[in-house]
DNA sequence: CTCGTATTGTACTAATTGTATCATTGTGTG
DNA sequence: CACACAATGATACAATTAGTACAATACGAG
């Protein structure tokens, strides 16, 4: 597959910038298995044609996502989900990545009044769906 | 429809403040179906120059309506009408935005090498320590 | 291969919008 | 009159999005 639909849903009242929404949106269609590392994103002059909006908003989200490593935007030659590096840390620094990553998470919901057994319930839910999503893809 | 007229009758002589003035009747339209949820206010500076009063006075208003989550307003963007949706739809919303969150967290989690189940152990294990401390606390 | 051109992302700036803070005005009360 | 307080205005600021010019890359024509 050489070209990407990328359907966003975008709420201009919703109080979240547009860029945030790009950036979380396609961080959420990647955990899903929606997009897979190395699969070319729309140029931001093109999402932003679909999305109606300025291609420059498309262009800071995508700088935000390249900032985090998600994806690898080049100049001249499109953007692209970055494969996954192999994070060579030591046992104990990636321990507490996860725990301050998981803390993060945890707090985050629970500020936006989610009780924990929800949170809990969400986790479980997401991780087997993503198994289920990778268990698919084997077939290509 | 992109614009909304939204016409105002100010008293100036009636004692009552311009803002509450501003307040009550853009919360009248909205009752009688003038306004409509989504519906983009005009903005603080082009509805004071309209009523030939301070923008601040239309953005003290517009705080005033903010505040009673009867619109909302977005620096940068603009100001709406509230969405006022029915409770399953609220549910829904609030599902979604635990499901995005949740995914960002997994997301980054995978990408920095953890495997689902260390994320899923994670997990737990701080949503039980989170929980022991709350027991904890409730002597404050 | 070389060059021109289209395509793509980047950088910088401007425009639009709401926010925060303080000053001014007006009015009522002692 | 003097003071207090509420309403309004002035000014500077911050966040978001848009406009414009530019630079890197790809790619086909010659």
């Amino acid at each position: 597959m050489t070209e990407k639909q990328l359907t966003l849903q975008l709420d201009f009242h919703s109080g979240l910038p547009i860029y945030t929404q790009i950036v979380n949106q396609i961080q959420s269609q990647l955990v899903n298995g929606i997009l897979k590392p190395g699969d070319q994103l729309p140029t931001v002059r093109a999402l932003a044609l679909e999305l109606r909006v300025n291609f420059n908003t498309v262009a800071r989200a995508y700088r935000i996502l390249d900032e985090a490593r998600i994806i690898s935007t080049q100049q001249g030659r499109g953007t692209f989900i970055t494969e996954i590096p192999p994070p060579e840390v030591s046992e104990k620094l990636r321990n507490e990545s996860l725990l301050e990553l998981t803390d993060r998470f945890i707090g985050e919901a629970t500020r936006l009044g989610f009780s924990e057994r929800e949170v809990s319930q969400m986790v479980r839910d997401r991780l087997k769906t993503r198994k289920e999503a990778n268990v698919q893809e084997k077939d290509e």
